[in-house]
DNA sequence: CTGTTAGCGCGTTCAT
DNA sequence: ATGAACGCGCTAACAG
């Protein structure tokens, strides 16, 4: 590693006195080239070449209030079923010139405001939010503060500014739905223990009217492992267990490779249910049936209304619910095609 | 959505009149609290509860040249294999109050280029390269702008600036050492698009000192499905197939489907090893033989070498090279234990 | 179309 | 220990 050079990066200053013409003149071209002449365009845009110029984006949006830059806050990284979103969001971000600034709160109510407050204190154009923001303080600070907020993958009667979801609590309601509709009754809950899955849990046990269900909690995020473990766990508590709903694929996938190691059939002896249909679970073995949820769209829609929100344009619905559908694989049907 | 409230946040100037301070006062209590009574602090403090004041990042970071933000540029998100990397990278830095901001560059050298610059726009404090800096233009560029490079997860006599990771090439030597240890000779590799994994293809080949190996390549980011079909692809030009080199754990795994589709027994009928050593590897059946890179510790050393570059420390090795081992599992393993 | 004048919010000089 | 002035690099607002 070599010492940092005493190199003095070229400004837009270095920029209009190569081209000849005034900084804002320079700053026009670059920035607004519609109001300058095509030949004063060009000479700034050779001076940029010829000086190397980078345009200094912290200092443009300090005037500007803008800083092309909006905050993505998640649980964590790690949690494979938010990526599309953040991926696809990132994407429509940066085809605008936005880009975005990461921060995670491990599922910590308490790092969830630290990391907003500091994430506030970066000026961002827009703050997108993995799940609900749920420290209350944090919501009226938000509310305050006249940044766009898009909460998503989840749903709320009173968002903080906007919300793009669907319900968990209805998601684990269709599922006890469709476990209902096949007659199964020794049913068990691998879910791990953050607040949307158990969002899911309460809607599984409602809609199936019972609380006495046998539950695995893991922690958060979760596993094959923690899956293989929650299998067992279940089949201490209920040997004759036909059919388990589990909080992510990831954990059905566990089940499932549980399963296959004590010789049980899925699904001729045991059914499973996984959410949020990650990208393997049609190609396993069997393959595994699913609640879907357009999570690249949930990225789309947010980065468009933020894009829009910073272009002074009105934004219609505060409220998105985009649904989820069940996907019926071979880890629940009875009999393959 | 409601419309953004005329709602003015709060400044350092707000907070020094609330606190009957100077403007710089109430900065030194907050940034520099030794220099300053222990008195003018807590007003200093009070005020800034009052206020709901929330420094601005970007000013500060336009006057001090510390924008306390580090840059990370990757391949894209859903590439699992980079993700504990960037996660423990995140972390470490945040713990210092430094955010990150996301680049990627969909593994194409054009947009490599395009977002290294717009990063160097926002002047981050370091930036971090997941892979080589491909084009000689914005190596050219890094160097010249004197921000801390670290390129990782792979190997160069030549960094940009530091380096840390492994040689791939290295790693398909030593895989393919391993396949020559066990005799085996029909052998086939399926491998993502991406130069990395071309690299390793090549390690493999030499080592091997053979040319006429089998290949399936698949395109990248690599996915179960994927493995599938470059299984499907390799029986077809070898039915005898003794055993198959896979540049990424998530195409082995969809290497174990595909045999476990067709009735083929891994290991008995063909031997399975994959790369990068992925969370469900040793947790599937089999398991799954795998290159284990510790990806958490690059991105623990990243920090630790930016932040340290940013306190004006002089950093010893420009050149990491911190290897990897091949983990033997079920997959590969002619006898279970 | 182009230029001049003012700052954006803060931290770094200097001074006291 | 505290303060006044200045400027970081850029752009919005007004002139011409």
């Amino acid at each position: 590693m070599t010492a940092p050079p005493p190199y003095k990066p070229a400004t837009l200053r270095d920029v209009a006195k190569a081209a000849g013409v005034s900084l804002i003149t320079a700053s026009r071209a670059l920035g607004n080239p519609g109001v300058v002449s095509d030949k004063t365009i060009a000479k700034v845009r050779q001076a940029v070449e010829a000086t190397g110029y980078i345009p200094n984006l912290l200092a443009g949006g300090l005037k500007s209030k803008r800083s092309r830059t909006v905050a993505v806050i998640m649980p964590a990284l790690s949690v494979a079923q938010f990526l599309p979103t953040v991926q696809s969001l990132s994407s429509a971000l940066a085809a605008q010139g936005y880009q975005v600034i990461l921060g995670e709160t491990n599922y910590d109510a308490g790092r969830e405001e630290a990391v907003l407050n500091t994430m506030i204190g970066r000026q961002p154009d827009g703050i997108v939010m993995i799940g609900l923001v749920h420290s209350p303080r944090a919501q009226e600070r938000l509310r305050h503060c006249g940044i766009p907020v898009v909460e998503t993958w989840d749903m709320s009667e009173r968002p903080v500014d906007t919300v793009i979801g669907f319900s968990h609590v209805k998601v684990g309601g269709a599922v006890a739905g469709y476990f209902l509709s096949r007659g199964w009754t020794k049913v068990g809950i691998a879910t791990g223990s953050d607040h949307r899955a158990s969002l899911r849990r309460e809607g599984f046990l409602a809609t199936l009217g019972r609380s006495d269900v046998p539950t695995a909690v893991v922690p958060s995020p979760s596993s094959i492992a923690l899956g293989r473990r929650a299998l067992a766990e279940l089949l201490e508590r209920e040997p004759g267990l036909q059919a388990v709903s589990c909080s992510s694929d990831m954990l059905a996938h566990g089940v499932l490779v549980e399963a296959q190691a004590r010789g049980l059939r899925v699904p001729g002896d045991l059914a499973v249910v996984g959410f949020g249909d990650a990208e393997f679970s049609a190609h396993v073995l069997p393959s595994i049936t699913s609640v879907h949820v357009d999570g690249p769209e949930i990225g789309r829609m947010a980065a468009r209304l933020i894009i829009a929100r910073c272009n002074g344009e009105a934004v219609a619905q505060p409220v998105v619910d985009m649904g989820f559908r069940l996907i019926e694989r071979e880890s629940s049907r009875a009999h393959a095609p």
